[in-house]
DNA sequence: TACAAAAAAAGAATGTATTCAACTTTTTCC
DNA sequence: GGAAAAAGTTGAATACATTCTTTTTTTGTA
Protein backbone atom coordinates (compact mmCIF):
# COMPACT_ATOMS: atom_id res chain seq x y z
CA UNK A 1 0.00 0.00 0.00
CA UNK A 2 1.38 3.37 -0.85
CA UNK A 3 1.93 6.69 1.01
CA UNK A 4 -1.25 8.44 3.01
CA UNK A 5 -2.26 10.61 0.49
CA UNK A 6 -2.40 7.82 -2.35
CA UNK A 7 -4.72 5.84 -0.30
CA UNK A 8 -6.61 9.12 -0.04
CA UNK A 9 -6.61 9.98 -3.51
CA UNK A 10 -7.74 6.20 -4.37
CA UNK A 11 -10.08 6.36 -1.44
CA UNK A 12 -11.93 9.43 -3.10
CA UNK A 13 -11.96 8.47 -6.97
CA UNK A 14 -13.71 5.60 -5.64
CA UNK A 15 -15.96 7.35 -3.43
CA UNK A 16 -16.65 9.86 -6.23
CA UNK A 17 -17.31 7.48 -8.77
CA UNK A 18 -19.34 4.61 -6.83
CA UNK A 19 -21.73 8.10 -6.15
CA UNK A 20 -22.13 8.54 -9.84
CA UNK A 21 -23.02 4.96 -10.44
CA UNK A 22 -25.45 5.03 -7.72
CA UNK A 23 -26.68 8.51 -8.57
CA UNK A 24 -27.19 8.10 -12.49
CA UNK A 25 -28.76 5.22 -12.44
CA UNK A 26 -31.12 6.40 -9.42
CA UNK A 27 -31.96 9.99 -10.97
CA UNK A 28 -30.84 9.95 -14.02
CA UNK A 29 -27.69 11.79 -15.38
CA UNK A 30 -29.13 14.86 -16.46
CA UNK A 31 -30.23 15.72 -12.86
CA UNK A 32 -27.56 14.96 -11.11
CA UNK A 33 -25.83 17.67 -10.32
CA UNK A 34 -21.81 17.41 -9.58
CA UNK A 35 -23.30 19.26 -6.48
CA UNK A 36 -25.27 15.96 -5.82
CA UNK A 37 -22.17 14.09 -5.85
CA UNK A 38 -19.67 16.11 -4.38
CA UNK A 39 -22.15 15.53 -1.49
CA UNK A 40 -22.73 12.01 -1.50
CA UNK A 41 -19.03 11.29 -1.97
CA UNK A 42 -18.07 13.66 0.91
CA UNK A 43 -15.86 16.07 -0.94
CA UNK A 44 -16.20 19.59 -2.38
CA UNK A 45 -17.19 20.30 -5.91
CA UNK A 46 -14.05 21.63 -7.06
CA UNK A 47 -12.49 18.15 -5.94
CA UNK A 48 -14.69 16.23 -8.30
CA UNK A 49 -13.38 18.41 -11.10
CA UNK A 50 -9.82 17.66 -9.44
CA UNK A 51 -10.33 13.65 -10.75
CA UNK A 52 -12.44 14.23 -13.14
CA UNK A 53 -12.50 16.88 -15.90
CA UNK A 54 -15.82 17.09 -16.59
CA UNK A 55 -19.49 15.29 -15.90
CA UNK A 56 -18.61 14.05 -19.16
CA UNK A 57 -15.56 12.53 -17.90
CA UNK A 58 -17.41 11.05 -15.02
CA UNK A 59 -19.56 8.78 -17.27
CA UNK A 60 -16.85 7.57 -20.34
CA UNK A 61 -15.27 6.03 -16.88
CA UNK A 62 -18.09 4.03 -15.83
CA UNK A 63 -18.95 3.34 -20.24
CA UNK A 64 -15.38 1.77 -19.44
CA UNK A 65 -16.44 -0.45 -16.85
CA UNK A 66 -18.98 -1.35 -18.73
CA UNK A 67 -17.54 -1.81 -22.23
CA UNK A 68 -14.37 -3.55 -20.55
CA UNK A 69 -16.42 -6.47 -18.90
CA UNK A 70 -18.43 -6.92 -22.27
CA UNK A 71 -15.45 -7.22 -24.68
CA UNK A 72 -13.87 -9.96 -21.94
CA UNK A 73 -17.29 -11.86 -22.42
CA UNK A 74 -16.89 -11.53 -26.61
CA UNK A 75 -13.50 -13.00 -26.31
CA UNK A 76 -14.68 -15.96 -24.77
CA UNK A 77 -17.17 -16.16 -27.65
CA UNK A 78 -14.53 -15.51 -30.01
CA UNK A 79 -12.19 -18.13 -28.64
CA UNK A 80 -14.60 -21.08 -28.79
CA UNK A 81 -17.74 -19.89 -31.30
CA UNK A 82 -20.69 -21.56 -32.25
CA UNK A 83 -19.94 -23.28 -35.74
CA UNK A 84 -22.01 -21.73 -37.82
CA UNK A 85 -20.64 -17.92 -39.09
CA UNK A 86 -23.68 -15.94 -39.28
CA UNK A 87 -25.25 -17.34 -35.69
CA UNK A 88 -21.41 -16.73 -34.42
CA UNK A 89 -21.75 -12.96 -35.20
CA UNK A 90 -25.41 -12.85 -33.96
CA UNK A 91 -24.07 -14.89 -30.54
CA UNK A 92 -21.30 -12.02 -30.33
CA UNK A 93 -24.03 -9.06 -30.81
CA UNK A 94 -26.57 -10.59 -28.89
CA UNK A 95 -23.41 -10.88 -26.11
CA UNK A 96 -23.07 -6.95 -26.08
CA UNK A 97 -26.39 -5.99 -25.65
CA UNK A 98 -27.17 -7.94 -23.10
CA UNK A 99 -24.49 -7.39 -20.93
CA UNK A 100 -24.83 -3.23 -22.03
CA UNK A 101 -26.73 -2.09 -19.32
CA UNK A 102 -25.31 -3.36 -15.79
CA UNK A 103 -23.73 0.25 -14.86
CA UNK A 104 -25.48 2.03 -17.62
CA UNK A 105 -28.82 3.22 -18.28
CA UNK A 106 -30.49 4.22 -21.95
CA UNK A 107 -30.05 8.06 -21.14
CA UNK A 108 -26.61 7.40 -20.26
CA UNK A 109 -25.62 5.74 -23.28
CA UNK A 110 -27.32 8.56 -25.02
CA UNK A 111 -25.00 10.91 -23.21
CA UNK A 112 -21.86 8.98 -23.61
CA UNK A 113 -22.23 8.35 -27.11
CA UNK A 114 -23.30 11.92 -27.85
CA UNK A 115 -20.42 12.81 -26.16
CA UNK A 116 -17.74 10.95 -28.54
CA UNK A 117 -19.43 12.31 -31.52
CA UNK A 118 -19.38 16.23 -29.97
CA UNK A 119 -15.59 16.20 -28.88
CA UNK A 120 -13.89 13.40 -30.31
CA UNK A 121 -10.61 15.16 -29.41
CA UNK A 122 -10.63 15.14 -25.52
CA UNK A 123 -9.37 12.32 -23.54
CA UNK A 124 -12.99 10.82 -22.97
CA UNK A 125 -13.90 11.28 -26.47
CA UNK A 126 -10.73 9.34 -27.76
CA UNK A 127 -11.44 6.74 -25.08
CA UNK A 128 -14.61 5.98 -26.18
CA UNK A 129 -13.44 5.66 -29.70
CA UNK A 130 -10.68 3.10 -28.38
CA UNK A 131 -13.75 0.98 -26.96
CA UNK A 132 -15.30 1.24 -30.34
CA UNK A 133 -12.67 0.51 -32.07
CA UNK A 134 -11.89 -2.94 -30.13
CA UNK A 135 -15.80 -4.33 -30.38
CA UNK A 136 -15.50 -3.56 -34.04
CA UNK A 137 -11.99 -5.76 -34.15
CA UNK A 138 -13.42 -7.85 -31.88
CA UNK A 139 -15.96 -8.78 -34.47
CA UNK A 140 -13.18 -8.86 -37.50
CA UNK A 141 -11.22 -11.16 -35.43
CA UNK A 142 -14.60 -13.84 -35.26
CA UNK A 143 -14.34 -14.03 -38.98
CA UNK A 144 -10.97 -14.03 -39.41
CA UNK A 145 -11.41 -17.22 -37.19
CA UNK A 146 -13.68 -18.38 -39.63
CA UNK A 147 -11.32 -17.19 -42.47
CA UNK A 148 -8.18 -19.28 -41.16
CA UNK A 149 -10.52 -22.66 -40.49
CA UNK A 150 -11.31 -22.64 -44.28
CA UNK A 151 -15.13 -21.74 -43.52
CA UNK A 152 -15.15 -18.75 -45.55
CA UNK A 153 -12.99 -17.38 -49.00
CA UNK A 154 -9.85 -16.43 -48.31
CA UNK A 155 -10.27 -13.27 -50.79
CA UNK A 156 -13.01 -11.87 -48.26
CA UNK A 157 -11.94 -8.62 -46.73
CA UNK A 158 -12.67 -10.08 -43.15
CA UNK A 159 -11.58 -6.77 -41.41
CA UNK A 160 -13.83 -4.87 -43.40
CA UNK A 161 -16.69 -6.33 -43.40
CA UNK A 162 -16.73 -6.85 -39.22
CA UNK A 163 -16.54 -2.98 -39.65
CA UNK A 164 -19.39 -3.09 -41.58
CA UNK A 165 -21.28 -5.75 -38.95
CA UNK A 166 -20.40 -4.30 -36.20
CA UNK A 167 -20.99 -0.73 -38.07
CA UNK A 168 -24.77 -2.42 -38.15
CA UNK A 169 -24.64 -3.58 -34.77
CA UNK A 170 -23.53 -0.07 -33.02
CA UNK A 171 -26.46 1.70 -35.27
CA UNK A 172 -29.07 -0.74 -33.95
CA UNK A 173 -27.77 -0.36 -30.68
CA UNK A 174 -28.30 3.20 -31.20
CA UNK A 175 -31.47 3.12 -32.63
CA UNK A 176 -32.77 0.85 -29.18
CA UNK A 177 -31.05 3.53 -26.50
CA UNK A 178 -33.06 6.29 -28.75
CA UNK A 179 -35.95 5.13 -27.85
CA UNK A 180 -37.01 4.11 -24.32
CA UNK A 181 -39.98 1.96 -25.34
CA UNK A 182 -37.72 -0.95 -27.39
CA UNK A 183 -36.52 -3.79 -25.55
CA UNK A 184 -33.88 -6.27 -25.90
CA UNK A 185 -36.04 -8.49 -27.93
CA UNK A 186 -36.97 -5.74 -30.29
CA UNK A 187 -33.03 -4.64 -30.46
CA UNK A 188 -32.46 -8.63 -31.41
CA UNK A 189 -34.59 -9.00 -34.07
CA UNK A 190 -33.46 -5.53 -35.36
CA UNK A 191 -30.13 -6.68 -35.65
CA UNK A 192 -30.96 -9.97 -36.83
CA UNK A 193 -32.90 -8.34 -39.84
CA UNK A 194 -29.62 -6.96 -41.00
CA UNK A 195 -26.90 -9.28 -40.30
CA UNK A 196 -28.77 -12.23 -41.45
CA UNK A 197 -28.76 -10.57 -45.66
CA UNK A 198 -25.02 -10.03 -44.87
CA UNK A 199 -23.88 -13.39 -43.18
CA UNK A 200 -26.10 -15.27 -45.95
CA UNK A 201 -23.73 -13.76 -48.69
CA UNK A 202 -20.57 -14.90 -47.34
CA UNK A 203 -20.60 -18.67 -47.59
CA UNK A 204 -21.73 -18.11 -51.50
CA UNK A 205 -18.07 -17.32 -52.02
CA UNK A 206 -16.52 -20.75 -50.98
CA UNK B 1 -48.49 39.41 -48.21
CA UNK B 2 -49.79 38.96 -44.34
CA UNK B 3 -50.23 41.43 -41.97
CA UNK B 4 -47.68 43.30 -40.30
CA UNK B 5 -47.61 41.20 -37.30
CA UNK B 6 -47.38 38.33 -39.74
CA UNK B 7 -43.93 40.15 -41.67
CA UNK B 8 -42.40 41.27 -39.39
CA UNK B 9 -42.56 37.37 -37.63
CA UNK B 10 -40.92 36.10 -40.66
CA UNK B 11 -38.57 38.89 -40.91
CA UNK B 12 -37.19 37.92 -37.66
CA UNK B 13 -36.78 34.43 -37.73
CA UNK B 14 -35.33 35.57 -41.20
CA UNK B 15 -32.75 37.68 -39.64
CA UNK B 16 -31.97 34.93 -36.80
CA UNK B 17 -31.25 31.61 -38.96
CA UNK B 18 -29.09 34.15 -41.21
CA UNK B 19 -26.67 35.33 -38.33
CA UNK B 20 -26.75 31.42 -37.33
CA UNK B 21 -25.84 30.38 -40.68
CA UNK B 22 -23.20 32.84 -40.52
CA UNK B 23 -21.92 32.98 -37.22
CA UNK B 24 -21.88 29.42 -36.37
CA UNK B 25 -19.64 28.72 -39.48
CA UNK B 26 -17.38 31.52 -38.92
CA UNK B 27 -16.57 31.63 -35.27
CA UNK B 28 -18.03 28.21 -34.35
CA UNK B 29 -21.03 26.85 -33.24
CA UNK B 30 -19.92 26.49 -29.33
CA UNK B 31 -18.42 30.00 -29.27
CA UNK B 32 -21.32 31.71 -30.41
CA UNK B 33 -23.48 32.68 -27.46
CA UNK B 34 -27.66 33.50 -28.15
CA UNK B 35 -26.66 36.76 -27.37
CA UNK B 36 -24.45 37.29 -30.21
CA UNK B 37 -27.14 36.13 -32.33
CA UNK B 38 -29.57 37.98 -30.96
CA UNK B 39 -27.34 41.10 -31.52
CA UNK B 40 -26.97 40.48 -35.19
CA UNK B 41 -30.58 39.75 -35.62
CA UNK B 42 -31.50 42.68 -33.81
CA UNK B 43 -33.87 41.30 -31.46
CA UNK B 44 -33.96 40.35 -28.29
CA UNK B 45 -32.17 37.11 -26.32
CA UNK B 46 -36.23 36.33 -25.10
CA UNK B 47 -37.16 36.85 -28.93
CA UNK B 48 -34.39 34.22 -30.31
CA UNK B 49 -36.41 31.76 -27.69
CA UNK B 50 -39.72 32.90 -29.21
CA UNK B 51 -38.54 31.43 -32.31
CA UNK B 52 -36.44 29.09 -32.05
CA UNK B 53 -36.79 26.69 -28.74
CA UNK B 54 -33.07 25.83 -27.56
CA UNK B 55 -29.52 26.69 -29.94
CA UNK B 56 -29.77 23.50 -30.92
CA UNK B 57 -33.24 23.67 -32.69
CA UNK B 58 -31.35 26.73 -34.59
CA UNK B 59 -29.10 24.40 -35.57
CA UNK B 60 -31.17 21.66 -36.66
CA UNK B 61 -33.20 24.38 -38.78
CA UNK B 62 -29.71 24.62 -40.52
CA UNK B 63 -28.68 20.87 -41.08
CA UNK B 64 -32.64 20.17 -42.73
CA UNK B 65 -31.81 23.18 -45.11
CA UNK B 66 -28.46 21.29 -46.08
CA UNK B 67 -30.02 17.73 -45.66
CA UNK B 68 -33.43 18.53 -48.20
CA UNK B 69 -30.82 19.91 -50.82
CA UNK B 70 -28.49 16.58 -50.66
CA UNK B 71 -31.78 14.49 -50.52
CA UNK B 72 -33.11 16.30 -53.68
CA UNK B 73 -29.69 15.87 -55.47
CA UNK B 74 -29.40 12.52 -54.58
CA UNK B 75 -33.16 11.60 -55.77
CA UNK B 76 -32.04 13.00 -59.13
CA UNK B 77 -28.90 10.16 -59.29
CA UNK B 78 -31.94 7.66 -57.98
CA UNK B 79 -34.43 8.75 -60.67
CA UNK B 80 -31.17 8.41 -63.50
CA UNK B 81 -28.27 6.23 -62.02
CA UNK B 82 -24.99 4.96 -63.42
CA UNK B 83 -25.35 1.13 -64.63
CA UNK B 84 -23.62 -0.78 -62.23
CA UNK B 85 -25.53 -1.23 -59.07
CA UNK B 86 -21.89 -0.88 -56.91
CA UNK B 87 -20.92 2.39 -58.51
CA UNK B 88 -23.97 3.96 -58.09
CA UNK B 89 -23.97 2.94 -54.54
CA UNK B 90 -20.96 5.17 -54.65
CA UNK B 91 -22.09 7.61 -56.97
CA UNK B 92 -25.08 8.25 -54.69
CA UNK B 93 -23.00 8.20 -51.00
CA UNK B 94 -20.32 10.48 -53.05
CA UNK B 95 -23.15 12.98 -53.62
CA UNK B 96 -24.02 13.59 -50.41
CA UNK B 97 -21.13 13.69 -48.81
CA UNK B 98 -20.23 16.60 -51.56
CA UNK B 99 -23.45 18.49 -50.56
CA UNK B 100 -22.50 18.21 -47.40
CA UNK B 101 -20.29 20.96 -46.10
CA UNK B 102 -23.00 23.68 -47.83
CA UNK B 103 -24.09 25.31 -44.93
CA UNK B 104 -22.48 23.18 -42.01
CA UNK B 105 -19.05 23.04 -40.72
CA UNK B 106 -17.59 19.78 -39.12
CA UNK B 107 -17.74 21.02 -35.69
CA UNK B 108 -22.31 21.78 -36.40
CA UNK B 109 -22.29 18.09 -37.94
CA UNK B 110 -20.79 16.99 -35.17
CA UNK B 111 -23.29 19.04 -32.69
CA UNK B 112 -25.91 17.76 -34.74
CA UNK B 113 -25.47 14.17 -34.33
CA UNK B 114 -25.26 14.52 -30.88
CA UNK B 115 -28.48 16.23 -30.63
CA UNK B 116 -30.24 14.09 -32.37
CA UNK B 117 -28.61 10.65 -30.45
CA UNK B 118 -28.74 12.33 -26.90
CA UNK B 119 -32.15 13.81 -27.21
CA UNK B 120 -34.15 11.82 -29.80
CA UNK B 121 -37.84 12.70 -28.11
CA UNK B 122 -37.40 16.44 -28.54
CA UNK B 123 -38.66 17.85 -32.01
CA UNK B 124 -35.52 18.71 -32.99
CA UNK B 125 -34.53 15.02 -32.75
CA UNK B 126 -36.93 13.82 -33.84
CA UNK B 127 -36.62 15.96 -37.22
CA UNK B 128 -33.25 14.97 -37.44
CA UNK B 129 -34.18 11.18 -37.48
CA UNK B 130 -36.56 12.09 -40.31
CA UNK B 131 -33.52 13.17 -42.39
CA UNK B 132 -32.11 10.03 -41.77
CA UNK B 133 -34.69 7.99 -42.55
CA UNK B 134 -35.73 9.67 -45.55
CA UNK B 135 -31.46 9.27 -46.76
CA UNK B 136 -31.16 5.49 -46.23
CA UNK B 137 -34.73 5.16 -47.76
CA UNK B 138 -33.28 6.84 -51.00
CA UNK B 139 -30.60 4.32 -50.54
CA UNK B 140 -32.65 1.29 -50.64
CA UNK B 141 -35.22 2.72 -53.59
CA UNK B 142 -31.60 2.55 -55.48
CA UNK B 143 -31.19 -0.96 -55.01
CA UNK B 144 -34.90 -1.95 -55.34
CA UNK B 145 -34.71 0.11 -58.99
CA UNK B 146 -31.98 -1.90 -59.97
CA UNK B 147 -33.80 -5.14 -58.66
CA UNK B 148 -37.40 -4.26 -60.89
CA UNK B 149 -34.32 -4.02 -63.57
CA UNK B 150 -33.91 -7.48 -62.95
CA UNK B 151 -30.10 -6.80 -62.38
CA UNK B 152 -30.25 -7.88 -58.35
CA UNK B 153 -31.88 -11.12 -57.72
CA UNK B 154 -35.56 -10.89 -56.26
CA UNK B 155 -35.08 -12.30 -53.12
CA UNK B 156 -32.57 -10.07 -52.17
CA UNK B 157 -34.34 -7.75 -48.88
CA UNK B 158 -33.40 -4.63 -50.81
CA UNK B 159 -34.43 -2.09 -47.95
CA UNK B 160 -32.50 -4.35 -45.39
CA UNK B 161 -29.37 -3.86 -48.04
CA UNK B 162 -30.20 -0.36 -48.31
CA UNK B 163 -30.06 0.30 -44.57
CA UNK B 164 -27.07 -1.46 -44.03
CA UNK B 165 -25.44 -0.08 -46.87
CA UNK B 166 -26.64 3.56 -45.33
CA UNK B 167 -25.12 2.49 -42.15
CA UNK B 168 -22.09 2.55 -43.52
CA UNK B 169 -21.77 5.51 -45.20
CA UNK B 170 -23.42 7.30 -42.37
CA UNK B 171 -20.75 5.99 -39.49
CA UNK B 172 -17.95 6.82 -42.10
CA UNK B 173 -19.33 10.44 -42.34
CA UNK B 174 -19.33 10.57 -38.62
CA UNK B 175 -15.57 8.99 -38.95
CA UNK B 176 -14.68 12.04 -40.96
CA UNK B 177 -16.00 14.43 -38.80
CA UNK B 178 -15.00 13.78 -35.51
CA UNK B 179 -11.67 14.11 -37.28
CA UNK B 180 -10.81 17.55 -38.38
CA UNK B 181 -7.80 16.02 -40.26
CA UNK B 182 -9.78 13.89 -42.73
CA UNK B 183 -10.04 15.15 -46.33
CA UNK B 184 -13.35 14.30 -48.30
CA UNK B 185 -11.13 12.07 -50.45
CA UNK B 186 -10.17 10.24 -47.61
CA UNK B 187 -13.44 9.56 -46.91
CA UNK B 188 -14.33 8.52 -50.27
CA UNK B 189 -11.71 5.80 -50.01
CA UNK B 190 -13.32 4.78 -46.55
CA UNK B 191 -16.34 4.42 -47.48
CA UNK B 192 -15.42 2.44 -50.71
CA UNK B 193 -13.18 0.03 -48.79
CA UNK B 194 -16.72 -0.83 -47.13
CA UNK B 195 -19.46 -0.61 -49.64
CA UNK B 196 -17.31 -2.94 -52.18
CA UNK B 197 -16.85 -5.76 -50.32
CA UNK B 198 -21.00 -5.67 -50.14
CA UNK B 199 -21.58 -4.06 -53.67
CA UNK B 200 -19.14 -7.24 -54.90
CA UNK B 201 -21.42 -10.08 -53.11
CA UNK B 202 -24.76 -8.17 -54.66
CA UNK B 203 -24.10 -9.72 -58.00
CA UNK B 204 -23.32 -12.98 -57.20
CA UNK B 205 -26.86 -14.30 -56.20
CA UNK B 206 -28.15 -13.30 -59.24
C1' DT C 1 -59.46 57.74 -33.56
C1' DA C 2 -59.39 55.44 -29.05
C1' DC C 3 -59.52 51.47 -26.17
C1' DA C 4 -59.32 46.62 -24.66
C1' DA C 5 -57.48 42.20 -25.75
C1' DA C 6 -54.05 39.41 -27.78
C1' DA C 7 -49.53 38.59 -29.19
C1' DA C 8 -44.90 39.20 -28.97
C1' DA C 9 -40.46 41.40 -27.36
C1' DA C 10 -37.53 42.45 -23.82
C1' DG C 11 -34.11 41.66 -20.50
C1' DA C 12 -33.55 40.49 -15.70
C1' DA C 13 -33.46 36.25 -12.95
C1' DT C 14 -32.28 31.32 -12.51
C1' DG C 15 -29.74 27.01 -12.68
C1' DT C 16 -25.78 24.38 -13.38
C1' DA C 17 -21.16 23.14 -15.35
C1' DT C 18 -16.73 24.76 -14.95
C1' DT C 19 -12.71 27.77 -13.38
C1' DC C 20 -9.74 29.87 -10.16
C1' DA C 21 -7.37 31.99 -6.31
C1' DA C 22 -6.85 31.20 -1.44
C1' DC C 23 -6.34 27.84 2.11
C1' DT C 24 -4.97 22.96 4.18
C1' DT C 25 -2.80 18.83 4.35
C1' DT C 26 0.92 15.88 3.35
C1' DT C 27 5.55 15.10 2.17
C1' DT C 28 10.39 16.13 2.02
C1' DC C 29 14.57 17.35 3.85
C1' DC C 30 17.52 18.91 7.51
C1' DG D 1 10.56 17.38 15.25
C1' DG D 2 9.91 21.40 12.36
C1' DA D 3 10.13 24.52 8.27
C1' DA D 4 9.67 24.81 3.29
C1' DA D 5 7.80 22.87 -0.75
C1' DA D 6 4.54 20.19 -3.12
C1' DA D 7 0.12 18.47 -3.73
C1' DG D 8 -4.54 18.73 -3.04
C1' DT D 9 -8.98 20.73 -1.32
C1' DT D 10 -12.23 24.21 -1.11
C1' DG D 11 -16.20 27.06 -2.28
C1' DA D 12 -16.92 31.46 -4.22
C1' DA D 13 -16.85 33.50 -8.89
C1' DT D 14 -17.76 33.02 -13.88
C1' DA D 15 -20.12 31.95 -18.12
C1' DC D 16 -23.82 30.75 -20.70
C1' DA D 17 -28.36 28.42 -21.91
C1' DT D 18 -32.82 28.78 -20.62
C1' DT D 19 -37.03 30.60 -18.07
C1' DC D 20 -40.13 33.96 -16.47
C1' DT D 21 -42.28 38.29 -15.55
C1' DT D 22 -42.96 42.84 -17.23
C1' DT D 23 -43.43 46.06 -20.93
C1' DT D 24 -44.37 47.16 -25.67
C1' DT D 25 -46.55 46.53 -30.04
C1' DT D 26 -50.22 45.12 -32.89
C1' DT D 27 -54.90 43.98 -33.79
C1' DG D 28 -59.91 44.17 -33.66
C1' DT D 29 -63.83 46.93 -32.60
C1' DA D 30 -66.80 50.81 -31.37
Amino acid sequence: MGTLRERQKADREKRILSAAVHKFRANGYKRVRIEDLAEAAEVSVGTVYNYYGTKGDILIAIVTMEVEEVLAEGQALVDNPPTDPGEALLALTFCYYDHSLNYLTKEMWRRAMALSIEAPDTPNGRRYATLDTKLAKQVGDLLCRFQQQGKLAPELDAPALGRVVFNNLNQSFIDFVTDDSMTLDNLRANVTALTTPIAQLLPKLT
